[in-house]
DNA sequence: ACAAGTACTTACCCTAAAGTATGTATCATG
DNA sequence: CATGATACATACTTTAGGGTAAGTACTTGT
């Protein structure tokens, strides 16, 4: 019985709330390898799953329906499955998703003249 | 021995330059739980080492001086050590540091509108 | 009857990032 | 002569995120 540091930052992180910091926040919803690349895709319009796949090739599926997954408890993505077969769900950017572009925008905007520099 | 993957996408994100993944390339650099406190912290005027400390209480020594360097390496703060003792080194943001904060403001424009939903 | 396509699911493994704990150099001051 | 203050360094451990591989359900086409 391995005992689990309640008290550790790791964990306090988590529960992080936008009233603590809100850029931790952020990082939260859209952060790690894959959110902004799946969000990027679905900013040029919904998507199925099987388009997905296609258009970020080194993603694995269990990666994709994880953070597909995520996204959606996020309220960031909406999922509609078509109930036949073979089956049909097509994922896209919820309005609160959409709202990301600005700050999507504004990181494009710096990392090219962070690249000038 | 054991053998590295070499063509792992963990590998390939490291790597990541700005053409492929503008938004991957920038959370390489401002991304992980404390470099945006930190560089939120430095956004209020540069701050000693210790002040730094105060000012985040929950992180450790090791992950301060740790993101410190990488923020330094990036580009994104100087250091500026004075040779006395007690030594007195003092950070702040450098100019493509302080250019990060458009972005950081879009994401807080965007955490306070995501709460209201 | 079996391969193919779709959208997942599950079990197991590996590694990078984060955390814990302790040590170091320098000098002023009591 | 030992304590305190500052700004680190370093060895070891833990954990969360990511990766691999294989399986599932349902139906259409051959």
């Amino acid at each position: 019985m391995t005992q689990v540091k309640e008290n550790s930052t790791r964990n306090y992180n988590k529960g992080i709330s936008i009233n603590n910091c809100p850029v931790t926040y952020v990082m939260n919803k859209i952060g790690g390898h894959w959110k902004p690349i799946i969000i990027h895709q679905l900013m040029s319009g919904p998507k199925r799953y099987s388009e997905l796949r296609k258009a970020i090739p080194e993603i694995t599926e269990k990666m994709l329906i994880q953070h597909l997954k995520q996204l959606q408890t996020d309220d960031l993505v909406n999922r509609e499955a078509r109930p036949v077969v073979p089956p049909v769900v097509t994922y896209s950017l919820s309005p609160l998703g959409t709202d990301l572009t600005p700050v999507l925008n504004a990181m494009v905007e710096w990392a090219f003249r962070a690249q000038q520099c």
